[in-house]
DNA sequence: CTAATTTCTATTGATATCAATATATATAGT
DNA sequence: ACTATATATATTGATATCAATAGAAATTAG
């Protein structure tokens, strides 16, 4: 039996099938699992193979930037460096221009584990773009930055 | 001092700029928080909102295929739906047409939460519509579309 | 009909995510 | 310099996420 608090069974239908938000969810579930599974060999998750790859630079960045970044809080960050850090892949310590701050680096048994997952990315990466309509990944990226 | 194995910065640029599964955890992120925000006042996050919303159904579907339409896990599924039952807003029963199964049903003080969170997920979506240019959220919903 | 297989769900363990909060250092205002 | 504010990060607690695994019931093969 209805009553008047019930929400039409339409509006369960739009809000499911306009929701931005939830559509991101689903395609960023979908889209970790596929690069979680190619690079399982490799010993990392495609959130891992993200973080490392943007502490591939000329010099160690503070957490702020990466976090930011990655579009994360920064507690993500301090809890998602843990692990790498625990396997002797990426370093923190402390920023000598900023006794508040510390930066962050690959190590090189870091760059070796980041090194052998590039070519899973690369290859996982034209694979899925080759599923796509030709135009439609570009514009896709272009979307996804106008929302983070 | 650089070796061998060093990627280069010029590939890290690349992979952070053209990942699609990069992108897509970043727009999820930024969507998740803007959404959590603004379903705090009402109690729920935005994943609770969309698992409730799909809950609103004529008749109380099994797990299964509640997964699957929000492209989770099914054993996040089930983690998701404790803190819900807890609170008394969300049941799970036997179904009695398969007795390996589980059907979904919210409450009425469910159905009462997920009412009076309703409108400001009307409100927070058309503001963020309302920041897209005119037919990117349509193409957008799309393209998420297909990758989950 | 029985055995093998598949399907549906739960549990455990590891990691990811963020809010709330706390601490230390830096910066700005006076 | 002193104080107030802002910034950078860590910790805790709750929830989210999935792999690996296991149990029970349904389905299929024979």
């Amino acid at each position: 039996m209805s009553n008047a608090t019930d929400i039409p069974f339409a509006t369960t239908l739009l809000v499911r099938d306009t929701c931005l938000c939830l559509h991101a969810q689903r395609a960023a579930r979908a889209l970790a699992r596929l690069f979680d599974d190619a690079l399982r060999p490799a010993g990392l998750t495609n959130g891992q193979f993200s973080l490392m790859m943007s502490l591939n630079r000329p010099e160690p960045p503070p957490m702020g930037p990466v976090a930011k970044l990655l579009a994360m809080d920064q507690t993500t960050l301090t809890a998602a460096l843990k692990p790498l850090q625990r396997r002797g892949w990426v370093e923190v310590f402390p920023n000598p221009r900023d006794k508040r701050g510390r930066l962050l680096r690959l190590t090189p048994e870091g760059m070796r584990v980041l090194t052998a997952a590039l070519p899973i990315w690369e290859s996982t990466h034209a694979a899925l773009e080759k599923t796509l309509p030709e135009g439609n990944a570009e514009r896709l990226r272009q979307d996804l930055q106008a929302l983070a």
